[in-house]
DNA sequence: TCGCAATTATGTTTTACAGCACAAATTTAC
DNA sequence: GTAAATTTGTGCTGTAAAACATAATTGCGA
């Protein structure tokens, strides 16, 4: 357990956005009620199906969201990062979660009740507007990885994923090497392809000098050309 | 021009889930600022990269939300049938149309300016949640589709999208005819296949005793093979 | 009502990618 | 510190679906 005087920190330093729309009165609310978790490497913060009761921010680590389609094959969704909030999604729309979230490497998280983030809303308009750009957003990107995975051919879509890579989880100081280290099916799964395929492109790339891989770590020394991959499909 | 009886009229017995979420004063408001306009058939209503400005309110016909892709390659990504409302997503998320909405047949649209919804979000917690609620089903929709449309067979996606044309637009009087006649290329444009690739299918599906087709009539016969058939993939 | 354009239909060819098999390398477990 | 399991890497084969070609049919505008 973390004390209060930490807790307070975390809070008021990282929840930016929707923490500045709170009343005083209001953050107590929060803070009241906020809950810290840690998660192990791979581990399930909630799954498919199940009942949609928090609101989750992730305060450290990196959390994926996916789901299972056809024959248990697996689509990555959307990424988190710090400081992001998910979770929220199924509550609103009145139903069981479509999709499940899990830590791709160790993460803390914080929880708040869904029921206390609703009264926060109802109380509070910033709030309410918080969401309705966060669920704008997420359905505008959702919206085009429809059209980039259906119509993208292989070497296009993992082009996309390392470009959303590295916008996402941002590169080392060496402004190249992406911040995530994630494993090859990882990466089939994010773009929608097979693991031998996503080891086979990533393999072509690199004899085309557009990335260097070591392991896991990725360096991309061509953005543009990767751009331009990404176009044409 | 529609005089403004006829439009309350409309209003106040279409808009249902908003209007009702709405004061006496708010209710004045959005009269005053509804525009009725009527579009033909295949008429665009706003297209990708434009600036959205306005919501829109389906009262009549019906409206397909698209997306152009690889090589001007269409998908349609979302259906709109009377009364629901469109056009929102990309002002939110404070961003350009990301898609177009064209009348699938001649339509009645009204529309409001986003800055006065936008005013009334800021004024009526009701309304907030119902943007948030359509939001937040939208983008599991969305996230669902990810996953149909990536995974699927040809099959299983053309079967899907008869279902769904069942759903959204409901069945003629001998509760197995789609009321909605579409182009075999919009069929294909719905489930990501070519259009020869529908009509191959459909062809397949009539000669399985599945449906039967006449032109552009399409009669559900057995829907819970449609299903199986959707499932599996 | 005629003629042109769009839509529907069907056959053939091509290819991108999944599926499978298996080997090498790396990580994990005990 | 060694065995087992997992991950990574490569080659080969099969096939689903695109691409292309060309009629036949329907719809539409002048």
């Amino acid at each position: 357990m973390i004390k209060k005087s930490t807790l307070e920190y975390i809070i008021s330093h990282d929840l930016a956005d929707m923490w500045n729309a709170l009343t005083p009165e209001q953050k107590r609310v929060v803070t009241d009620n906020f809950v810290i978790h840690k998660f192990k490497k791979n581990q399930i913060i909630y799954a498919e199906s199940d009942t949609p009761e928090y609101l989750w921010c992730l305060l450290s680590g990196k959390v994926k969201m996916h789901k299972k389609g056809i024959g248990d094959r697996i689509q990555i969704l959307r990424l988190y990062r710090p400081v992001q909030y998910f979770g929220y999604r199924a509550y609103f729309a009145g139903e069981p979660y479509v999709s499940s979230a899990s830590a791709f490497e160790p993460s803390t998280l914080g929880s708040i009740p869904m029921k206390v983030v609703e009264s926060l809303i109802h109380a509070n308009n910033d709030l309410a507007m918080f969401f309705i750009h966060e669920l704008a957003c997420n359905l505008g990107g959702s919206d085009t990885k429809i059209v980039n995975l259906t119509q993208k051919h292989i070497r296009g879509r993992l082009a996309d994923a390392l470009l959303l890579l590295a916008d996402n989880y941002g590169l080392e100081d060496d402004d190249a090497t992406l911040k995530i280290y994630m494993s090859r099916e990882d990466l089939a799964n994010l773009s929608n392809m097979t693991t031998s395929n996503a080891i086979r492109t990533l393999t072509s790339f690199v004899s085309e000098k557009l990335i260097i891989v070591d392991g896991r770590r990725i360096k991309l020394i061509n953005r543009e050309a990767l751009k331009k991959i990404s176009k044409f499909g």
